[in-house]
Parts: C-alpha cells; structure tokens; sequence
RNA sequence: GCCGGCUUAGCACAGUGGUAGUGCACCUGAUUUGUAAUCAGGGGGUCGCAGGUUCAAAUCCUGCAGCCGGCACCA
C-alpha cells in the first residue's frame, strides 16, 4: 500500500499508509487529542475526522472550541434542528438548512404556521437530542438510492436537491442515530459535540430556492456557539444595535416620524430637517468644488415622456402617476435622469463642453413593495444627491475615478473607512444593444480593477451578475459602520442608453453629432437613507458638526438666566446651533434630560460662571465638567463645529 | 407582494366577555436649586379602521390598513 505524507501545525510531518483516516491518525498521536478532535482540516479544507486521508496534505485536528469549529457546530445544529422539528410534527418536509453570518437558519415545508411558542420546544428536543450524543455517520448513496429513499419519505424537495448535484459530485448523507439528511457536510463526529450554548431566534417565510414563483417556505432562524459566554455576548451585541435603531432614535430626538396615511415617507421635524440640510450643504460644497452645476427638474412629467426613456416599460411597476382633470397621465419622477437629459439638450453643446455634470438634489417617488418598507432605510419617496455627467467615450475612466475619489473622501468626512464595491452587470430587464452592455461593462470593470489597485488592497469588490440597472452596469459602494453592518450608499452607473433614446448629443470635432455617454452617480445615494445610516453609526451622539442642537445653556439659579442668554446670543452668532433652559428646574435635571436628548454639549452658567464670565462644559456621554472662559468656549465650539472639507 | 406576529393616552406597557389602568411625559401650584429624575395636585384614550357574534366586546370572528421580523424586491 503507497504512503502519504501528513504535515502538522507545528511543522512536523510523518508518513502513514494512504486510506487512513483522520480519527486514527489522532488516535495514533494521542488518545486525548483523538477524544477532543470532532474534525479536520485538510490543506485548510474541514473534513469528517472519519474521512479517509488519500494524499499529502497539511493536517490540522479541530477541536469544538477553536474558531475553525465555529461552522460545525452551527451547521450541526442546523441538523439537529431538523430533527428535531421532524420529530415534533411528522410529516414536515426538510429542505436547505445552510450557515449563514453569526448562525444558521433551516427551510421547512408544514402545512401549519409554527407558533411562536413553538422555538421553545424545538430547543428543548433539539438539547434532547444532542444529549443522546448520536456520532454523525457519512454514507454516500447513488442518485437512484437517493431519489427512491426521500420519494417515499414524502422528502418531494430533496428529490429535487439530488436532481441538482451535479454529476461528478458524491451523493452524500449524513446519518444522526436514526435521523439522516442529505448534505455536503462536513460534521464534527457527534451531536453532543454541538453543546448546549444555541439559541433559535426567529421565524420567516422564505421562497424555496429564493424565487417568488416558488412555494414559500418556513424558515426557523439560530445560533450557536462553542460556549456560553460567547453566546450572551452575541445576544447582548443584538440588543445594543436595537438601541441604535434610528425609528427609534429618531423619535427619542424627535427628528422625524411616519403615519400611516404616509407609508414610507417621512414627516421631518425640525431637528431632522436641520440634520438633512446640514447634509445637503456640505455635500453641495463638494460638489461645487468638484465643477458640479446644480439644477432642479420638474417631479412630475407626462407619462408618454417615461415611455420613450424606457422607464415606462421597464420601471413602470414602481412608479406613482395621476390623471389630471384633463386626462392626461403625469408620472412622479422615480429618477432623474430623463430631466436632466432635457437640461443638457436644451442649447446645442460641443465636445468642448465635457464633461458636463449636472446635479440636483432631486426627491423620488417610487412605489415600493409594502413589505420592503423600513424606517428611513426604505421609503417611498426619497432625496438622492444625484447627478449626471455628459461625457465622451474615452473620457469613462477618468472621470468615474474623479467620482471614487470624491466618493471616498466624502465617506471618511462621516469616519467611513471600511468600504467596500460591487459591480453589477446587464439584468435580463434591460434596454439598448449588447455590444454597448459589453462596452459598459467593460469600462467598469477596468475603473474597479483599477480603484482597488490604488487603494492598495484595502477596498473589498465583488461581482453581482445581473444586478445592474436597466439602462447600464453600476459599481455599488457599500460602507461598514461603526457596529460592523453594510449599507449600500453610493453608486455609479455607465449608460451608453439613455441619452440617445431621448436624442441628446454634442457635436464632436469633425462636427459630427455624437451620443454623449451618461455617469449617474449618487454619494450619499438617498438622504433618507443615509440620515438613518448617520443615526444608528453614531447611536444618536453626533459629531458636533452634524448635531441638529449642538448647544443648550442651561443657568442654574435664575438670577444667571440673563448671562445664560447673553452666552447663548453670542454662541448663535458664532454660527452655533444653541438653545437655553431656563426652566425653574434643578441643574441635575437638565442635564438628565439634555443628555438624553443627546445634545453634545450642555453649559451650565450660575452666579460663579457670571461674575467670572465663564462657562462650565459637559460633553455628551462624560461626567466631567470643564471651566473655560467664555470667549475660548466659542472660538473652541465654533471650529470644532465646522463642516469638513 | 408573500409568510408569521403586533396595533390600548405623547412614549413604554398592563389589562382574554361585565361601563379602561400603571410609569414617564404634559398642565397647575410650591420649590432658586452646582451637573442624569424636588414635592403636591390635575387633565388626557369612542382600545388602528370597518363589519359581525353576544344581553354585554379592548377581549371572540371576518375584512382592511399600518407597523415589526424575515423572504422577494431595492437607494
């Protein structure tokens, strides 16, 4: 029999005749090291303990607390769920039941809904379970073995599952005592290796197969870690993020709030406009430094308008419309491209006028599906920072670098660093020619390819294969925030369409007309979105800049009220935002309240701070209290309260 | 849009067939107070909307809407 060559972590290797399985190349070291393996990996690659070893590699034995278990264990439980929930209503069908980030989820069909006490007892069969200590068993079967065993078990959609392996793959089944699930794997040896530190958190309907036209499934969501404590303290991350949620925050600072009569769209109160204006002024301070033009575009045109841009056809399911007393079709703008089209075409240009870019903080209006709404992150009608730039074909590269660049520069403006840029490419929904698609794309990629050279590896990308718009491929920028979440911002979009469906052109140098091609781009992408982005990354306690109240002076007797207006006078002509409170409370209770209202700065002036023309300063989120001169307060607070950039 | 859940005072919640409650907030009065809740009194809800069952509905049933958690869709 030939001899491989098995090499340890530690550098160490010995040979051992091929075939020879990972459990008794354990076992063979030590009966201890054997006992607390429950895997392996190959080259890196996890595998079954049990599985034969057939050539060369790097060895490494995986116990149930190193990190590399972390997905067994989870996909284990997955299992045992499963069983677990097949044993309490006979009859459910099983279907995919994959880890996911921070924990796993498993598709069920049954005829009943589960009912919300229903986690508590699948916990309680699924420690059951895993208290039976059932080794995982791998069998591999063929296609017809498989097909026969789930069709008469009822199992219709993992007959379905087999059909879809491919044909040089092992079938294989993983077996848990009597319970056996077809699956991928790999599996630590047993159920008990799962322990006791998992959680079912919620239930969900989901699509077999992720398709719509597709039964709806049930989908039961968990999580599982090798220990307890790892376990609380995910819980514990869970409910910190519930207090950064921004429907929540937003009414707590009362910045903005829904009705009903409004799904989706936001009734911004002033502290909320204030925030939204601070936003749209600094970002049309960049934009101007960047040769952007700014414009305003009508919000509603006729429909026959929508129809020759294509959005009719293509968009049309998402868009508001009204019939006039007239009869004719209006359409709410759901974009605003085709506007700013009329705008580049009204006045002949020439090559010499490209690029051209042309911005509007425009508010669109889209039909989104009831269900997809949510808080700021997903409304109906929305302000993008958007803009248009009218170029020449050569000049693609160059100018969507201008735009990763501004992009990233206004992200670092909010202390997003980590950000990360997806390609999209043609939809099957889509106008124009495949060879501008190929052109499109290809300009994309090339700037992508490039973007990620210059950042040294730092910026992340990824490929999403049809997820472009309909009109052209776009690069996504996604930013992580301060709790770690991705949120979708920005995006720039090649369009080599559009502008010659609504007949723009420039006349090039040969007085040729030509179809200038199209950069739509978006920064912050909706302001909606990125107000409640900003609300959760900061939990509310803004960067002074950002603070729709920056300042509150509050006196402590009422014999400093008249100082503590005179501070706050000259705050406000320091260009601050301030307030007073000069209600017949105690100071303790102001600042109670003025800290919960996250106000960043809270002064506090009584008889000391008025006969000495002081101030006393609270920071947001700190107990300590500064005296400062009141002139050094407001030249401190006025340039630490300046927009960047 | 789909699956499940929820909807009671400004906010957070209790109340599972017998004329609606608590805390905070609000209003009034007293208190002049040194950094996260001063005390006392008072007002406030046709229980999401529309039907139905019942002698009687916040409570049971049906429909609709909104919201929440996901799925699908997406800035």
């Amino acid at each position: 029999m030939s001899e491989i060559t098995l090499t340890f972590p530690d550098g160490k290797s010995r040979n051992v005749p091929a075939g020879t399985t990972g459990l008794e190349v354990a076992k063979s070291i030590s009966p201890s090291l054997a006992k607390r393996t429950v895997a392996m990996q190959l080259d890196g690659a996890l595998a079954d303990l049990a599985d034969p070893i057939n050539n060369d590699a790097t060895i490494n034995f995986v116990a149930r607390t190193d990190a590399a278990a972390l997905e067994l264990i989870r996909h284990d439980a997955a299992h045992v769920m499963a069983e677990a929930v097949q044993a309490l209503w006979p009859g459910t069908q099983v279907t995919i039941g994959p880890v996911i980030e921070n924990g796993f989820f498993y598709d069920f069909a049954k005829a009943e809904p589960f009912l919300p006490e229903d986690l508590a007892k699948i916990e309680k069969k699924m420690g059951e379970i895993i208290a039976k200590n059932a080794p995982f068993t791998k069998e591999v079967w063929s296609r017809d073995q498989a097909k026969e065993h789930f069709r008469k078990a009822g199992e219709l959609f993992k007959v379905e599952l087999v059909d879809a392996i491919p044909a040089d793959q092992d079938l294989k089944i993983y077996k848990q005592g009597a319970w056996l699930d077809l699956c991928r794997g790999p599996h630590m040896t047993s159920t008990g290796a799962i322990g006791k530190a998992f959680k079912l958190t919620k239930f969900a309907g989901a699509y077999w197969r992720g398709d719509s036209n597709n039964p709806q499934l049930q989908r039961i969501y968990g999580t599982a870690f090798a220990t307890q404590e790892e376990l609380d303290a995910y819980l514990k991350q869970i409910e910190e993020a519930e207090k950064r949620d921004h429907r929540k925050l937003g009414r707590e600072m009362d910045l903005f709030h829904f009705q009903e009569e409004a799904p989706g769209s936001v009734f911004w109160h002033p502290k909320g406009w204030t925030l939204f204006q601070t936003l749209i002024s600094y970002m049309r301070r960049q934009q101007q430094k960047a040769g952007y033009l700014e414009v305003n575009s009508p919000d509603m045109m006729e429909k026959h308008f929508w129809e020759l841009s294509g959005h009719w056809e293509n968009y049309g399911e998402n868009m508001f419309t009204t019939t006039l007393p007239d009869e004719r079709v209006f359409c709410c703008k759901p974009m605003n491209c085709p506007g700013h089209v009329q705008i580049f075409k009204h006045g002949l240009k020439s090559y010499r006028d490209l690029p051209l870019k042309i911005a509007e903080f425009g508010k669109v209006h889209r039909y989104e599906p009831s269900g997809a709404l949510h808080g700021m992150l997903r409304v109906r009608h929305f302000t993008q920072d958007d803009a248009h730039i009218f170029i020449t074909e050569n000049q693609i590269m160059d100018e969507c670098l201008k735009i990763n660049d501004l992009m990233l520069s206004i992200y670092k403006d909010f202390g997003f660093e980590d950000i990360f840029i997806k390609l999209s490419t043609r939809p099957e929904k889509r106008v124009g020619a495949d060879h501008l698609w190929d052109k499109a794309e290809k300009a994309l990629a090339d700037v992508l390819d490039e973007v990620k050279r210059r950042s040294n590896g730092r910026i992340k990308t990824a490929l999403q294969p049809g997820e472009g718009a309909f009109y052209g491929p776009k690069l996504e920028y996604t930013l992580k925030d301060a709790i770690g979440r991705e949120w979708q911002c920005g995006t720039t979009q090649v369009d080599f369409n559009l502008a010659g469906r609504l007949g723009a052109f420039y006349i090039d140098e040969h007085s040729q007309k030509v179809t200038p091609v199209m950069i739509h781009r978006a920064m912050f992408g909706s302001l909606e979105r990125f107000t409640g982005i900003l609300i959760e990354n900061f939990a509310g306690h803004f960067p002074l800049w950002l603070a729709p109240q920056q300042v509150v002076v509050a006196p402590i007797v009422s014999d400093a009220d008249a100082y503590a207006m005179e501070v706050a006078s000259a705050l406000a002509r320091a260009g601050l935002r301030v307030e007073t409170d000069l209600r017949n409370e105690k100071i303790s209770y102001k600042v109670r309240e003025h800290s919960l209202a996250k106000v960043p700065v809270i002064i506090a002036v009584g008889k000391r701070e008025a006969e000495e023309r002081s101030v006393s300063i609270r920071r947001l989120g700190s107990e300590k209290q500064t005296v400062t001169p009141l002139d050094e307060a407001i030249a401190a607070l006025a340039d630490e309260a300046k927009t960047p950039g």
